[in-house]
DNA sequence: TGTAACTCCCCTCCG
DNA sequence: GGGAGTTACA
């Protein structure tokens, strides 16, 4: 299908230097690295340099003379893809700039400007988050009156989560129901009217959300016209944590790579943890029916951990009910095998955590190099009040992003609009913060502006309610100015600006702490400085939120700055530290509690705490609290058994480690700070 | 009739 | 903190 001048073009332009990749890999990973045409499947346990073989596979296609913008990487995060382009560059010079590198979703972003107008579906399409596809469920749900006689129906929330469990899955609703809801099957014809009307208003409303990225490009790829285009963009498909693909993305891929057929997987089924979007690790197994005649090349020597933690890692996995791959093994011989931390409660695990950090610290090992993980973000609050006060930096990854503050919402919920009068929930939202308009006001409003063809002038006519008579002027004249002014040329952040002048005075007057929440805002503005026009700015932060406060910083010069990481499981993946703290393995954090019921889940559970375990280079420590304080229960109570992933057979690999602390005084516990939550935004989001 | 203020309850993981 | 549900007030 390759037009051949192309390869012309590369070979002549780029003219990369020969390399010897065989002194520079493993014979598994050499053979996976210079692999020619055709399907192959690169099963790579944890460490075992999965992502060095991609990035030379990808240099040895661009050696072997494939165009660059003919490679497409799918990886995980952009993060991922960019790294990897930036290695691949180092090792044949210039090319692999213009390879085409990132998520499922951005991918599909792109591909769907450029060919979604042939397919009707308008080119300045909004994206919604998963919050905003929610929102729009619920006007649905309004709309055709289940919003007050039923006590029983289903939440906006989980209405998306079968909706979108369905679209990744292909598993019909009703059996989504029957599985996970069965006290909501017999609202089965209602959650079929709801996604019909959903639908329909995304259409209406020219809004995109997260699945329809995903199911408009497969649906393009199977277009008989549209599908070969899209086909013949690329020569070369390179996809990376396969483990956590869903069906659908298994579909794209075959309308990607049904002709060529030149397609690489990398992934790991132990490593599988991302069900909850629809992902199974029984994707991987099923590639090689899905492509028949696939080569497929194990890397199981591990580069990244001492052989005590590979042995613990190992025994963890090996209770898996299901597993596809072998145990890891390594060179690295020595080092001492994890430690088990028992704390009296959460206070001293956060103080031996500090201690033992600031030791290893002392030994040479930078911030940096080191990181805590835990299975949910809330579980790391009192380490952070400790860091906080001990002035230890710390970045911290996963868990409420910036832009789900409903401060940040509500101003993008002005530009939302500005970009696409069509927005109802941006309307919504927006509407309901002037004084005086509240749900059935904004309602009417909306529906005014749906029958003048969603024009501005329509909302500048709707006659307010008296009371909000002056900001709806307000409004009305700040949006037609902004209008005026064509979008472009790097005045984002002038537009928030303006915005701000009528916003501000609206947060104070609903928020009782203002000052975190300007910073935030200050923060949205450094951020859209560097986007060059609204929707540029717009797709961008729902495609790639900012992980941390890292991601929000002004320039870029933090790199250099030692900072500890804390990090959820999820957003570990892929990392790797010298040192690696894990908290809470205790039955109910971790496995968590909604988990012990379904054998699935817990499974799931097992695998995630086995990537936790094979992030750590040296060190390992898994620490449990023996008293927990609950809220609910409003006093301390004894914590039933320590997580059930680390059974006999797994202790037997690690030492059991008392902190010297807690012989000194069992029964004192240091004064610690109170739980500030306002305190912890304002670290999380201020500036700096 | 619609808005605002109040209470109670629940907190997962991510593009 | 925030959403859902309820009540008090204009």
């Amino acid at each position: 299908m390759a037009d051949p001048k192309v390869y012309d073009r590369a070979t002549t332009i780029d003219a990369p230097q020969a390399r010897d990749f065989a002194q520079e890999l493993n014979p598994e990973q050499h053979a996976a690295a210079t692999f020619g045409n055709g399907p192959l499947l690169i099963v790579a346990g944890a460490g075992t340099g999965k992502t060095r073989t991609l990035v030379y596979r990808v240099a040895h296609l661009l050696q072997s003379g494939v165009s660059a913008e003919r490679i497409l990487l799918l990886t995980f995060t952009r993060r991922a893809a960019q790294e990897m382009l930036g290695r691949a560059v180092q090792l044949v010079g210039g090319t692999s700039r213009q390879v085409h590198g990132g998520t499922f979703h951005g991918t599909a972003h792109r591909l769907l400007r450029r060919f979604g107008p042939a397919a009707g579906l308008a080119g300045d399409f909004t994206i919604m988050d998963q919050g905003d596809a929610a929102d729009l469920l619920q006007l649905s749900r309004a709309q055709l009156g289940y919003g007050d006689a039923k006590k029983r129906f289903p939440r906006k929330e989980t209405l998306h989560y079968v909706y979108s469990r369905h679209v990744n899955t292909e598993v019909p609703v009703a059996g989504i129901l029957a599985e996970e809801f069965p006290r909501f099957v017999e609202f089965e014809a209602d959650f079929a009217r709801i996604y019909a009307d959903f639908t329909q208003r995304k259409a209406e409303r020219n809004l995109v959300d997260y699945d329809d990225l995903l199911v408009f490009w497969c649906l393009l790829l199977e277009h008989p016209a549209i599908g070969s285009k899209i086909a013949a963009l690329y020569d070369h498909v390179l996809v990376d944590e396969y483990q956590d693909t869903n069906i659908l993305q298994a579909r794209i891929l075959r309308g990607l790579c049904g002709e060529h057929r030149n397609i690489t997987v990398v992934g790991d089924d132990a490593q599988s943890i991302y069900s909850f979007r629809g992902a199974s690790f029984r994707n991987i197994l099923e590639f090689p029916r899905e492509f028949p005649g696939t080569t497929m090349i194990a890397l199981e020597q591990n580069y990244r951990s001492t052989q005590p933690i590979l042995d613990t890692s190992n025994t963890l996995i090996s209770r898996a009910s299901e597993r596809f791959t072998k145990n890891l093994w390594t060179h690295r011989q020595g080092g001492e095998p994890p430690w088990l931390v028992t704390t009296n409660d959460e206070q001293q695990q956060t103080r031996f955590v500090v201690e033992r950090l600031l030791e290893l610290h002392e030994e040479g090992i930078p911030l940096r190099e080191m990181a805590v993980l835990f299975r949910a973000a809330y579980m790391s609050a009192d380490l952070e009040i400790e860091l906080t006060n001990r002035k230890i930096p710390f970045e911290k990854w996963g868990g409420l992003k910036f832009l789900e503050a409903a401060h940040v919402k509500d101003v993008l919920a002005f530009l939302r609009v500005l970009e696409n009068p069509r927005d109802e929930v941006s309307w919504f939202r927006l509407l309901q913060l002037l004084p005086g308009i509240g749900e059935s006001t904004a309602r009417s409003a909306i529906a005014a502006m749906a029958e003048s063809a969603w024009a501005l002038e329509a909302f500048e006519r709707f006659p307010p309610p008296p009371r909000a008579r002056q900001a709806h002027a307000r409004l009305a004249e700040l949006l037609m100015q902004l209008r005026l002014r064509p979008s472009g040329g790097n005045e984002v952040a002038a537009d928030i600006t303006r915005i701000r002048v009528l916003y501000d005075d609206i947060l104070r007057e609903r928020y009782d702490r203002v000052e975190p929440r300007l910073s935030d805002l200050d923060q949205l503005q450094v951020i859209a400085g560097g986007y060059p026009d609204r929707g540029a700015f717009l797709a961008a932060i729902a495609l790639e939120p900012p992980q941390g406060t890292q991601d929000l910083a002004v320039g870029g010069t933090d790199d250099e700055q030692d900072a500890l990481i804390l990090s959820t499981v999820h957003s570990a993946k892929g990392k790797e530290w010298d040192a690696v703290f894990l908290l809470w393995a205790v039955d109910g954090w971790f496995p968590m509690a909604r988990a012990l019921g379904d054998e699935d889940e817990l499974e799931e559970e097992r695998r995630l705490m086995y990537v936790a375990m094979t992030r750590a280079r040296d060190h390992l420590a898994v620490t449990y609290p023996l008293n927990a304080y609950s809220t609910r229960r409003g006093s301390d109570y004894t914590i039933d058994q320590l997580s059930r992933f680390l059974d006999p057979g797994v202790r037997d690999t690690m030492q059991r480690v008392v902190p010297k602390f807690q012989d000194e005084s069992p029964m004192t516990v240091e004064p610690v700070a109170p739980l500030d939550l306002r305190e912890l935004m304002k670290k999380r989001f201020g500036p700096g």
